[in-house]
DNA sequence: CGGGATCCAGGTCGATACTG
DNA sequence: CAGTATCGACCTGGATCCCG
């Protein structure tokens, strides 16, 4: 951990996770490789075109996706992990592993307190 | 990495992490140990006693940190990591380290975008 | 097919003032 | 000292409609 707070870039990295799809887009695209729009929105339920593009929009201009269009009618439009954007595997993966912890962790908080409020 | 998007648990974690001042106020705690609500105030420049309250109250829900109340006057309140909290911590340093090369990574991006504008 | 443009609701955050 | 209460600005995300 890094003693100066001042230097802390933890929220450099969350800047680039925040958004309400973008951990289930990268999710997609590193388990799965190429994917056009299409695809991506029907892997996402609920999903709005709107949000998917602009979430893509976000993660394309920090590098850590890549965007091939394909000259041609109908459309075609690839979404891929660029290099770099694979190196944030390990802390999604991470933060998947601690979140399976603490949805257990909550689970017995819950008990915890109603066992107290018994009391 | 999970093989199952439904059960993608990364936002769970996110949701701890995410609010302007919670990776600070976690490193603070992290690496100072124990600490006054007046003392974490001083070392955070520029919140507010009410970022600092709701943050910390937020924090204290999820059973990261501990809050601890002593009956006297004028009131004392220390703040500290629990034992669960501090399973973040390798979280934080692989976002912390990540950011780090982040930072690097869009020095390089912005060099070769305005090499190609030269052109 | 893969978007862009617009409008709007809800939540987050900051400034400020007050309190036991 | 360690909060609470209130108000308002801003931002994110959703719904809807249009386009090459």
């Amino acid at each position: 951990m890094a003693k100066k707070p001042e230097l802390c870039k933890v929220d450099d990295a969350l800047e680039i996770l925040v958004g309400k799809w973008k951990p289930l887009i990268l999710l997609h695209l590193l388990n799965e490789g190429t994917k056009r729009f299409n695809e991506l929105k029907r892997s996402i339920p609920g999903i709005t075109q709107k949000m998917l593009t602009t979430q893509l929009r976000e993660l394309e201009s920090e590098d850590i996706i890549k965007r091939k269009v394909y000259a041609q009618v109908p459309p075609k439009v690839e979404y891929s992990i660029t290099e770099y954007g694979r190196s944030l595997e390990p802390i999604l993966e991470a933060m998947h592993e601690w979140g399976l912890k603490h949805t257990l962790h909550k689970i017995e908080m819950a008990k915890n307190n109603s066992q107290t409020a018994d009391e």
